[in-house]
RNA sequence: GCCCGGAUGGCGGAAUGGCAGACGCAGAGGGCUUAAAACCCUCCGUUCCUAACGGAGCGUGUGGGUUCGAAUCCCACUCCGGGCACCA
């Protein structure tokens, strides 16, 4: 920018100088700058090759840093948004000055049920809608300056991107996952395994003997993609299925809250939990948060322990899962989920002879207790069974024995127990387990400990350790020894195995939506899925009318949308017949299909050959010093930490797998950025009143003369504490907005926003500007003198600090760090030294580029200071000639001395000594012992 | 209930075994100004002693421990935030 460009400040502010850096400044400087970085493409970040690789081969090493990226909302955004790219923004240009080849950009991930939710209370078509979102999103995020290269921006609704998503989950398709090797594999392989024997079938039928329909069913039957049957998470009033992630405890949908009901649907499911235990392993070599490893551990929900089978009266056997086969000899019943499959074969005609009435329900057989039991539970919802703990159940006249010793206990339907989780079955011993003792209990079924609870023990279940009795030969053992012995015993026995259960279930991946990737997949007669071969991609959505879901009653039907565009649902392809007519897939994939592999097209947006060039993937996505690679610093928040963090690993695993990408996870290190929080009010009445109408006074606040009370929260329209970045750009300029966001907290923090604080970041920039510019003619002030030895001591102790908080993410100390620099330089009151002035500046242009940019041309640079070496300090001026440092007598600071720096510890004892201070209280005592610090501290111990 | 965080002046925070409260906001006093704003300078945890200079005690949620020395490490507890929850 030229200074003739610059205009004086404006005629409403001519009390102030006319070169005072205030908002109309800042803003003449961002605008410009922003537009001549844009020009220039100043934040382009080079591939080693393909097209946007640049002349000369770039010998710096790579960095990848990411946002996670957001959903592109219609109702723009406020100052709590950008913080976490803020963040990312400072440290990738931090590291840029350091000497990376620094990848950074952002995109949108803009298919989902939010965008069509919107679209369909407007009225508007959904692309159209998420189009200018994004376009509105995009103005406001680039007035902070953010240094994105924008060539790599991606859209995940663009057809360029979902082409290569489809293609993705074509790979997924066309795979099976190997147990033996611990790894997917092409599902051609699979083929001739099988074709060979050298693997049985699902069934142990031969494979030859099976038609061209039956073959093609066995393979599907081990694909990652497939068409699962099982229970799933209807929601009616969203018109869709859900996955179980998307769902709350409570049983709602967790978009909009609506009722969701479980019902057996045929849809897409993905195997994620063929990789259960890679997922959970892999988390080890993580640079994450333990709370969010420990969440995603919790989701997994990996438990150890045996299946055991246990003989029914009519010869069926029963398996169940434990992770306590120690306790097997307390075993006094078995219970089963309501649904499990063997309950109707197991129900007796009549009741036993000494059936007690507690256990009959009321009915006159058991068949009539089950119906009436399953009718009551099937009605709750899941809400009313989380909330009524009591345990209910029915006893179906039936009984099993216990393997070890042969028992006969009663069989019981509960609801506590769940089909969902392990066999669906428990092996009821409430003598080690609550939920057990609560129904024996309420059962009045007989309860025996096999755990020695400690003398002091007053509750009911015993669930610690201790020494095993009324077992037989376990007595004696210790918790786990007693399971080692007892599931050597039961797999010896053949009455059981040692076996690992998972919470995690496959993930749904079907919804019956039209704003999302249709899938590559067709019919044909047999009903079977084929794939939409490769050269055919994308399968772009149809152009509909009505697009809106309908919002449905319990008993109908998913109605997918895009089996309204009759035309496009049947499709004609040649897959080896001849061109032949299919019917398409109907459904969409979940939102979170996108969001799995974008951080991969950023690598190479535009390669229409592939997803991305392996080259490239290799570069950016390989850790050089042995980690195991991945985006180098992934920044979000906590609300990632199971659906999409989970989903996208998985993705990664198989794209790595199949040898797509070079390295077993996508995010080598997660930080989790914290949350603005603004104050809320609330009058008497409880309603919400404008936050920024609200006056304090003496400690209360009041709006329009009454008092209010105040709360903290999310910033949003239902708080009405919203503050926008447009209000601060046009108080302060985005460079303060920047600077106020990074100074107020760790990132990792939450934070309440106070609009009157941001005035001490404006301020700062005010005096770093005053201190190299003549407010009142625009001049540059710098002198080319040299500074003095103690401000070169104070500018390389700084510079040491600021590197060192950079490092760390620690942007407020680093800005702490550089007013004290300036403060320095305004207390001087004398011209600043370029020397000083140019360290300044480059250090401040991490956190607030525009102005920075503008002081640096100003001191005559003309590159700029994107690409210019952040300042490195001179070890000689981090010491001080002399250090001032503390004596303490018994740990107290009782005097100071002044030393030359690096004394040796004995001359520093004598020092200390020395002191009068310190002799006239040492007198009359004894000195026991002297610690002496270097340069830090000396301490007398004495009595 | 279980699992993870966290607690430091009026407020946001700094210090990760060595001078607690850096830096900023708010507040007080002073300078400049006809005046106000802006700007600049000084003070600003708390109690006590002193006319003052100074000095002493207390102090990082509570109680204990380790250490010459603890905001920092260990144990127990309280409160706040988040996650999971009839998962066998």
């Amino acid at each position: 920018m030229n200074e003739s460009s610059l205009s004086p400040g404006s005629e409403a502010e001519d009390s102030s100088p006319a070169f005072r850096y205030d908002a109309s400044l800042a803003e003449e400087i961002e605008v410009e700058w922003q537009r001549r970085w844009l020009e220039e493409g100043t934040y382009q970040a080079a591939n080693p090759l393909g097209p946007l690789s640049s002349q000369e081969v770039d010998t710096r090493p790579k960095l990848f840093v990411m946002d996670m990226f957001p959903y592109p909302s219609g109702s723009g955004l406020h100052v709590g948004h950008p913080l976490g790219y803020i963040g990312t923004d400072v440290f990738a240009r931090y590291k840029r000055m350091v000497g990376y080849n620094v990848l950074h950009t952002m995109g949108y991930d803009a298919f989902g049920l939010p965008a069509e939710e919107h679209a369909r209370q407007t009225g508007e078509h959904p692309r159209s809608n998420t189009e200018n979102n994004i376009a509105n999103m995009q103005r406001q995020l680039d007035r902070l300056g953010l240094g994105h290269d924008k060539r790599r921006s991606i859209a995940t609704t663009d057809v360029s991107y979902y082409r290569w998503t489809q293609w993705i989950f074509l790979q997924i398709f066309q795979s099976w996952y190997d147990t033996e090797v611990n790894r997917a594999r092409p599902i051609s392989e699979l083929e001739d395994l099988l074709s060979s024997g050298a693997r049985a079938t699902s069934d142990g039928r031969p494979w030859a003997e099976m038609d061209e329909t039956e073959k093609r069913r066995e393979l599907d039957h081990w694909r990652l993609a497939y068409l699962g049957d099982a229970p799933v998470n209807w929601c009616p009033a969203l018109g869709t299925v859900l996955a179980n992630e998307e769902v709350t405890s409570e049983g709602r949908s967790e978009r909009g809250n609506h009722p969701v009901f479980r019902r057996p649907m045929k849809q897409w499911m993905m195997r994620i939990t063929a990789y259960a235990d890679r997922l959970l392993e892999d988390l080890e070599r993580l640079d994450w948060t333990d709370s969010i490893k420990t969440m995603q551990r919790n989701w997994i929900g990996r438990s150890e322990g045996a299946q055991i089978g246990f003989e029914t009266s009519s010869g069926s056997k029963i398996e169940v899962f434990t992770t306590r086969p120690d306790t097997l000899f307390g075993t006094t019943a078995m219970v089963l989920a309501p649904e499990h499959p063997l309950v109707d074969a197991l129900t007796a005609k009549t009741w036993p002879e000494d059936t007690p009435p507690l256990w009959r329900g009321n009915a006159e057989t058991p068949g009539e207790a089950v119906d009436n039991y399953r009718r009551k539970v099937s009605d709750l919802t899941d809400l009313e069974r989380q909330e009524n703990q009591a345990k209910t159940g029915v006893y179906i006249g039936a009984h099993c024995a216990v393997p070890v010793n042969g028992h006969r206990v009663p069989i019981f339907i509960a609801d506590y127990v769940l089909m969902g989780y392990g066999t669906g079955a428990v092996m009821s011993v409430p003598g080690q387990d609550q939920r057990d003792w609560d129904f024996a209990k309420a059962f009045e079924i007989e309860i025996i400990r096999t755990v020695e609870p400690p003398s002091t023990f007053e509750g009911e279940a015993y669930a610690g350790d201790g020494a095993a009795i009324n077992s037989g030969f376990l007595n004696g053992l210790h918790i786990d020894d007693a399971k080692r012995a007892i599931t050597d015993w039961l797999e010896r026995e053949g009455h059981g195995l040692r076996t690992v259960t998972y919470k995690l279930r496959d993930w749904l991946f079907s919804r019956q939506r039209y704003w999302g990737e249709p899938f590559p997949i067709v019919y044909d007669d047999t009903g079977l899925a084929l794939a939409v071969p490769e050269n055919q991609l994308p399968v772009e959505l149809p152009e509909l009318i009505d697009w809106a879901p309908r919002t449905l009653d319990e008993e109908s039907d998913p109605e997918p949308p895009l089996g309204r565009a009759t035309e496009w649902a049947v499709a004609t392809y040649d897959l080896g017949d001849g061109e032949l007519p299919y019917t398409r897939e109907l459904n969409t994939m979940p939102q979170w299909a996108g969001s799995c592999w974008y951080y991969l097209r950023y690598l190479d947006p535009n390669n229409e050959e592939r997803f991305v060039d392996p080259m490239v993937e290799r570069y950016w996505m390989t850790d050089s010093d042995g980690g195991v690679g991945g985006v180098d610093l992934y920044v979000g928040g906590v609300e990632h930490a199971v659906l999409h963090l989970l989903y996208a690993r998985f993705w990664h695993k198989v794209l790595f797998d199949l040898g797509h990408v070079s390295g077993p996870e996508p995010f080598q290190r997660l930080y989790n950025q914290g949350y603005i929080q603004a104050a809320a009010y609330q009058d008497q009445r409880g309603i919400y009143v404008d936050a920024e109408d609200v006056v304090e006074s003496g400690g209360e606040y009041f709006y329009e003369e009454s008092p209010v009370t105040r709360t903290f929260g999310k910033m949003g329209k239902s708080l009405k504490n919203s503050v926008t970045p447009d209000d601060m750009y046009s108080a302060y300029g985005a460079d303060t907005l920047r600077l106020y966001e990074m100074f107020m907290g760790p990132l990792d923090q939450d934070r309440p926003w106070e609009t009157k604080s941001v005035i001490g970041s404006h301020r700062l920039l005010q005096r770093v500007w005053r201190n190299l510019i003549d407010e009142s003619t625009g001049a540059v002030t710098v002198v080319d003198t040299a500074p003095s030895d103690s401000l070169k001591r104070i500018l390389h102790r700084t510079i040491a600090a600021v590197g060192e908080a950079m490092e760390g993410l620690r942007f407020n100390s680093a800005i702490a760090r550089i007013t004290e620099l300036n403060n320095e330089l305004s207390r001087r009151a004398e011209p600043v030294s370029r020397e000083v002035a140019r360290a300044l500046v480059l250090m401040l242009g991490p956190l607030v580029p525009h102005i920075a940019e503008e002081l640096w041309k100003r001191l005559g640079n003309s590159n700029s200071i994107v690409h210019e070496q952040f300042p490195a300090a001179q070890p000689d001026f981090l010491v001080d000639e002399s250090v001032e440092l503390p004596v303490q007598v018994n740990g107290k600071v009782r005097s100071r001395i002044v030393v030359e720096s690096g004394l040796e510890e004995e001359a520093l004892r004598g020092a200390a000594l020395s002191d009068p201070r310190i002799e006239e209280l040492l007198r009359g005592k004894e000195i026991r012992k002297v610690i002496v610090i270097q340069d830090r501290l000396v301490n007398i111990v004495a009595s």
